[in-house]
Formats: structure tokens, sequence, C-alpha cells
DNA sequence: AACATTGCGGCAAGCGATTGCCAAAATTTG
DNA sequence: CAAATTTTGGCAATCGCTTGCCGCAATGTT
């Protein structure tokens, strides 16, 4: 005796489609066949082998299964910063509907760097079946070309080369505009985000037109980090340059201005009136509440893995969307309010 | 000619292991061991290969690796509710971690449920390397056998079987305590969380104690879902008990009740008084600022992914810690105060 | 100088699946 | 009932890498 018979407590051998082989007398290709191209072996043979699988507690190694079919079964989302709720929201949305689809999510997060962002999707080329890249810091060739070598959609980051998709911030932004114009308000300024940033641009080029086309000044602060703690800094610019309103970049950072402004006795609305944008968590319970931009994000997620999916298989790729824009909306909540009597008068 | 050079626009293929020892003049053996075991080759062959690695812009494929070598190099991560901001500093000290030691995460949402979470288990005990529980909802006698089944820690969730890492909330839920009684505050409730989680039965369970001790009244209400939207009906059962304090099974609920509370016109802290638990994003700018109990979260789940590392690793793994406890402390702020003039003379 | 070590690299057998090709069996067709 | 098809299942080659074993060469030991 090599082994005292039951003392099998050692780490367990996980059964493999050749014990399912054996013990149902066939061949391994048939298994294979049988649990992954069902139509491809008769309906008898089939269920003795599923019941087998199902009693050994069979779950194929993915390893295997992609060394020789080239899928993983995995997809990776990359996002510049699992630490802001923005993603969260996104990541709640891709979660939802690849593990739907049996696929498995990779999380990585790029640390708002483009080379970070180079490397990991190098690396993913061999791991992942597809990309979902979100808010890219990404050139357009360096997209451009990353997106030849491996199926991808972007997030808040345009390009022609992958299928995209957007949120309409930027149409919002025109609304928050129109809203603190209403209220009073003759000049805005804009807290920036990173540089690096696609959205940040995008914002600010509807604002400046928008404000341009009612008459209105707008005037830009930043970059800014999209955190909260970038928030003083925002708020004594934002300050600094007159207006009687902003808007910023992010909910982070209008959260980080609100707290600021309150150690400086600034009142909001009352002498400052804020909008933010994404409508993240917190966004409804600081204080005051912030109006804010909001959007399906989650579903933002969600359409961006259908996306993917559709790209993925050779069937439905010809028929794919190559873009979808999620609505937005602005959500007026209590850090907006009439300007001041003395920005009214300047008018 | 079958193909006109350079017109190699196809999904390129990827450099293997064979093309860098085609390229270097050895077998791939050499090239292997030159690339994962660097002291079993000699330096200047290594250099070598590691050369034309580098103009290959070679990545090794995982798929393959793992297959022949047992190992996966991904680390997946299970935590009941991707949405919880909790999970978020777990998530995110984990993701710092394993990026730093070269492993990728798989992140697993189980929906705080028992199958859910099983079935994960299973599934990856061929993809993972290892495991990251957090807050399991698994029985003692499930996860004693999925401890022995693969390498595993557990966060918040005490058991023999596995490594864990404990947050010393009860702890803090002393102090808590203490810090109401020296309020005037005579009774407490204790807004618990879902039945299925450990954590709500400890932190009880040390309430009670404390109370015991001190001649407090403590009385607990629920089970409530950890979540924002739980608030409401848990604000309405806190008010039903008419003590003065309630301690809330985390941040989530406690900001819902906070809401709650203002829309019957309850004031915090003048008529009650409520700490939270976890600290949260968000505790610190909703209104009012929420006392709770902070630790450090994130720092918990990059001492989850080195136990789990050192358990990994056959060097370390007879001298890994089994425990690890973060120490929590008490973040007075303003949804507590004195207690009502009512609840002193009661006392 | 003869022998024992050690260092370095190659050979080849896997790891657990998938899949192209082929042949036997079952079914349809004329 | 034979021929033509279609089904069904097996064989065996891969996928890209790791690793045990072996042997040669260089170094170290008396």
């Amino acid at each position: 005796m090599t082994k005292s018979p039951g003392a099998a407590d050692a780490p367990e051998r996980m059964p493999t489609i050749r014990d399912i082989a054996d013990r149902a007398g066939v061949a391994t290709s048939t298994v294979s066949r049988a649990l992954s191209n069902p139509q491809r072996v008769n309906a008898r043979t089939r269920e003795r082998i599923e019941k087998i699988a199902a009693e050994l507690h069979y779950v194929p190694s993915s390893q295997a299964r992609g060394l020789s079919s080239g899928r993983t079964g995995a997809i990776a989302v990359l996002v510049p910063d699992v630490t802001n709720p923005f993603y969260f929201d996104i990541i709640r949305g891709t979660q939802n509907q690849l593990k739907a689809a049996g696929y498995t999510q990779l999380l990585v997060d790029t640390e708002e760097a483009t080379d970070v962002e180079l490397d990991a999707l190098r690396k993913l080329r061999r791991t992942a079946d597809g990309i979902i890249l979100a808010a890219s810091r990404l050139t357009d060739v360096q997209l451009a070309e990353a997106a030849r070598l491996q199926p991808l959609v972007t997030i808040n980051r345009a390009t022609a080369d992958a299928p995209t998709v957007l949120i309409d911030t930027p149409g919002a932004m025109v609304q928050a505009l129109e809203h603190l114009a209403s209220l009073g308000h003759r000049t805005v300024t804009y807290v920036g985000g990173p540089t690096s940033s696609w959205s940040t641009h995008r914002r600010w080029k509807a604002i400046e037109e928008a404000a341009a086309r009612r008459g209105m000044d707008a005037v830009r602060v930043g970059p800014y980090s999209p955190k909260t703690s970038s928030g003083a800094a925002a708020a004594d610019a934002a300050l600094g340059t007159g207006a009687s309103a902003v808007i910023a970049f992010n909910d982070l950072i209008a959260i980080g201005m609100l707290q600021r402004f309150r150690e400086r006795g600034v009142r909001v609305p009352e002498d400052v009136s804020i909008v933010g944008c994404d409508n993240i968590f917190g966004a409804d319970f600081c204080n005051p509440p912030l109006t804010t931009i909001a959007s399906p994000i989650e579903q933002a997620g969600r359409t961006a893995v259908s996306m993917l999916l559709a790209q993925l298989d050779p069937l439905r790729t010809a028929s794919a969307r190559r873009l979808a824009v999620m609505p937005t909306h602005l959500e007026v909540r209590s850090s907006t309010g009439a300007a001041p009597a003395a920005e009214r008068h300047a008018g």
C-alpha cells in the first residue's frame, strides 16, 4: 500500500474531461463536444455525459480551454481609478452584464497613467477576449493601434476605431448653463479635470459655446485631479474668478469645493452656485445636496458589454452598433440658487 | 508568393517562447527558465534572451503557463456587493497589493447570496490561485470545506480554518457606547444588518454586553439590508423604540436614516444621536457629518493579500500569520450630541 | 592528474481542453 | 435493397509553456 485509502484529504485533483470520458466510456473529444457544442452529439450520450459531469462537479479548465480555443472567457475593464465612485457605477454595470453572459471580469486600475494603460492593454491581449476602456487616456493613434489588435469598446472617449459608449454630458452642460442663466447668473467658471481627460475638453468646449451664444462669460480654471481633496484649491481659484456660479468637472471636485466654501464662510447657493457632474453616490446627501448632471452610468457599463460581446460574436459583429449615447439630464438640487444682487447688476 | 509581404495587418500572431528560442538559438526550455527562473540560467544567455523578448514585445501566455504549472497568476476577490462603498475600499486595497505582486485581480460579486458564493468558489478553484473572501455568508462547515480545497483568506469572518483579517468593530462599539453614555444617553438601539452577516451578530453582542456593564438599555431592530434605502424603515423602527441614540450596522443605513429623520422633522443630534460604522466615502460630508467607526479598510485589503500570498509561498507558508486585527476608532462628528432632557431624567 | 561537483542547456513528456479529419453507424433516398 | 447522405464518435495533433531528467563542460577537490 502506497497510501492509506480514504486519507485522500490532500488538495484533491479536480476531475478532468478525461475522468468523465472514462466513466462514460467515450472519448474525450466526445465529452468536449457534449459540453461545449451540444448539437454536435447525440442527445442521449450528451445527457449521460452531462449527468456524470454534474456528479463529478466537473468544472472546465478555462486555461486549457483558452489555450486550445483561443478564447479566454474573460473581459477586462480598465478604469483610471477604482477609487472614483463614478467608475463604481460602471463597474457594477459591466459586472452584471458580464456575469449574465458567462464571462469573468478582470478589473484593472490604470492609475490615470497612459503608460500603465498601454502596458495593461498589451498584457491583456493574451488574457482577455476583449477590453472595456473607460475614460481612456490614450492618444488617437495609440487607441487606434490598440483597437486593431484586440476587440475593444471605449466609454467616454470617442474614436472612429472602436465602438463607443458616450455619456452626453456636454449636452447637459447646456442645460446647466440655461439653469444658471435663468437664476440670473452672468458669468460661470468651469473647474477643469485632468488635461489628459478627453471629457474635460469636450465639456469646456460645450460650455464655452453655449455661454457665447447666450452672452454669458465663461472662464476656466484648473486642471484639477478628480478627487474631493482637489476641491479646496478649486474653490479658492473659483472664488478668484469672481464668478457667481461654477460648474465642476465632476461631483468629487464639487463636493470638495462645498466643504472648502463652508470653511471660508462662503454660502452655497446664496453666494455662489455650484453644479457637479455624474451624480455619484453622495451627491444627493452632501450639504447642500448637489445640483448635478445625471445619467444612467450603470447602464453605460452594461451597454458597453453588449457592444463588446456583439463584436466578439462573428454572427452579430456586422450588425453591431458602433456608438451609443447615454442621455443625461440636469438634476437640480440645492447647490444652485439665484445669483447674488451684485452679479445681477453687473450683467 | 502566397501572401504579399508587409500586408500582415491581420490579427498578428503573438510571439511565443518559441520565436524567442529560434532567434536566440536555444531551446524553448532555456527561454522559459531565463524568463521565469532567472538564476537557473547563465547570466549572459539570460540577457540575450531578455533582450530578444523585449524586442518582440513578448508577453507570456498566462493560459499556457497556468496549464503546465498549475498556477494562474490570478487572485479572486469575492464581495457581497460591489455597490457598497465599504467594499470599494477593500477592492482598492487588494487591487494595489495584487498589482504590486504581479497578480491579476478577479472581481466577483456574490450578491449577498450563499449559493452564488459557493458556485463562484467552485468555479474559481480552477481559475484562481487563491481567494479573498470578504464578509462571507458561508456557514462554518462550508467555509472549512472551501478552505480545505483552496488557499483562502477571509475578511470580517473569523474561522479557524483559514487566515483572517478582522476589523475590530466590536471593540469600537464599546467606544461608541461610552461616547453616547458620556453624552447622557441611557438607552441605545442597534439597527441590525443582514441575518447572514457574521459581523452584525458580533456587533450586537458587543453592544449588548457593554451596555449591560454600564447599566444602559440596548435594544435591537432589524434586520435591514445594508443600503441607504433601508434607512427609512430603520429610522421609523428606531423611533419606535424610544431610544435617544442609535448605532447602525453601517454608514449606508445610517445615512439613509439621516435623510428619513430630516423628512420626519426629527433633528439630529438634538432629538436623536446616530453613529454609523465603516466611515465610508460620504460619511464626512453628509448632513450632519456622521459620527462613525473608522478603520483602515483599504489596509485590510492589502493585509489580506499579503496573508494570502504568504500562504501561497511554500517558504513562507509556515511562518504566515493566521490572524490580523485592524484597529478601529470612533470618529466623532456631528451626528451625535447630548441626550434630550427627557432621556436624562428617565435615566 | 584523476575524480567529484556544480552550472548550464536540451529533450521530451505533460497540463486539459479543442478541433480537423476520418470512419463506422444510422438514416434517407432512388 | 443498394447507394447516397447525414450523424455520431474516435484519433491525434495542437495550443504555449513548465519541469523532471539527463549529459556535457567547466570548475573545484585531493
